[in-house]
DNA sequence: GCAAGCATGTTTACACCGACAACATTCACT
DNA sequence: AGTGAATGTTGTCGGTGTAAACATGCTTGC
């Protein structure tokens, strides 16, 4: 699969891209990105051990851009969950959380390699670095905006965005870690809607002191 | 430290928790438990590397019992957190999730073998299963008094109880992982205070719908 | 059109790791 | 005292990350 078109065997033509999806395979079928074999992956796409090294300089490299991968799928579904209800900033907000969740369940090996497992040192990564705030200033706008519209309690929307984060990040490892006793995807939807609902609950102006 | 009384060279005295603590310390030297060896740790303690696999299995088994070690303390964390207002559920639950999150912090490498990394296989081993639920079981009989008391919405304490745990879980894990741009200990602690607070919002009866 | 240089892939090598087996030492119990 | 069980050691094997030396094929200037 995803395989370059001529395959006239020594060079492989994007053997880049096909490292970074065979990992992403690999990561899926074990359920585990810490026991991931950079020698591993090579033999899947059928290279030798240190081929990688043309294209990474290391396997936290390899695993960096699977990360940044995950970063820039993950603004699209947060960008798509925003722009569900334009109007209500506390729908946004769920809205986006919601997407959030949806992207881990959808994309666990990503998400793994993200946050998971290896805490890739964003800071080594400049390009990883922005994705990921990128991703934090969706909901970081939404609930300012919802601040000046008095729908959500006063406070640095900073902090109140990572107390969303949170929220989401952790739900969001307990599923994809199966963590929780429930499999029925209904059940699931609802348990995300329960979540979301109680932080905007949470969050907005009702519950200010 | 916590070496057995007489170390008359060949027999160690309490090998197996001297590998425990070593373990924690090694992976508070390095912030990361998925890079730990258990030749190094077996180099730390003094004692050859194959002398761990008298008292544990694998080194899987090792981290198990270090998580499981961390489940006990954590479980002592929730109870005082929770007996510090014995009259009100909000107050309590509020003060087991402020508990739940100071314990990960005071223990971060305990917290990051029991869901970090490894992501320990609980069903593999019965004692660290029971050790878990018994402390999710804190949360789950606050919220169920709660509801009692018509102070928490209406609706499965255990769904309700999953929520309040995948707020305190992520939130600890994004300050152990030092993802968030915070370091001061009151900033922290106000952070604390501010999600706790707006899970017992989120969650109280006020706002259901 | 072709040779030089560069990008990309391979082979070989080394240190480290988890795990097992065979052996050594000490403890505990009779 | 002596014997078996518990505990620790040494040696070994296959696997891993990564670096160096080498091979191959693309590409670009003449």
């Amino acid at each position: 699969m995803s395989q370059s078109p001529h395959k006239t065997s020594y060079h492989h033509g994007d053997l880049r891209q096909t490292l970074i999806d065979a990992a992403l395979g690999l990561i899926a079928d074990k359920r585990d990105a810490s026991t991931l074999s950079l020698r591993e992956v090579a033999r899947r796409v059928g290279v030798s051990h240190a081929a990688p090294y043309r294209h990474f300089a290391d396997k936290d490299s390899l695993l960096a851009a699977v990360a940044e991968e995950g970063f820039h799928i993950l603004n699209g579904y947060l960008q798509g969950g925003c722009q569900k209800a334009p109007a209500d900033p506390l729908r946004q907000l769920q809205g986006s959380g919601t997407a959030y969740i949806q992207f881990a369940i959808a994309h666990p090996s990503h998400y793994r390699v993200m946050f998971g497992a290896l805490q890739v040192n964003n800071t080594a990564v400049p390009s990883l670095n922005t994705a990921a705030q990128e991703a934090f200033a969706v909901m970081e706008k939404a609930i300012a905006s919802g601040q000046t519209l008095d729908k959500i309690k006063a406070g640095e929307p900073r902090q109140l965005a990572w107390v969303a984060w949170s929220l989401v990040h952790g739900l969001a490892l307990l599923l994809i870690d199966h963590q929780l006793p429930i499999t029925a995807e209904p059940a699931i939807a609802d348990l995300i809607e329960v979540a979301t609902q109680s932080l905007i609950y949470g969050i907005g102006s009702a519950g200010e002191q």
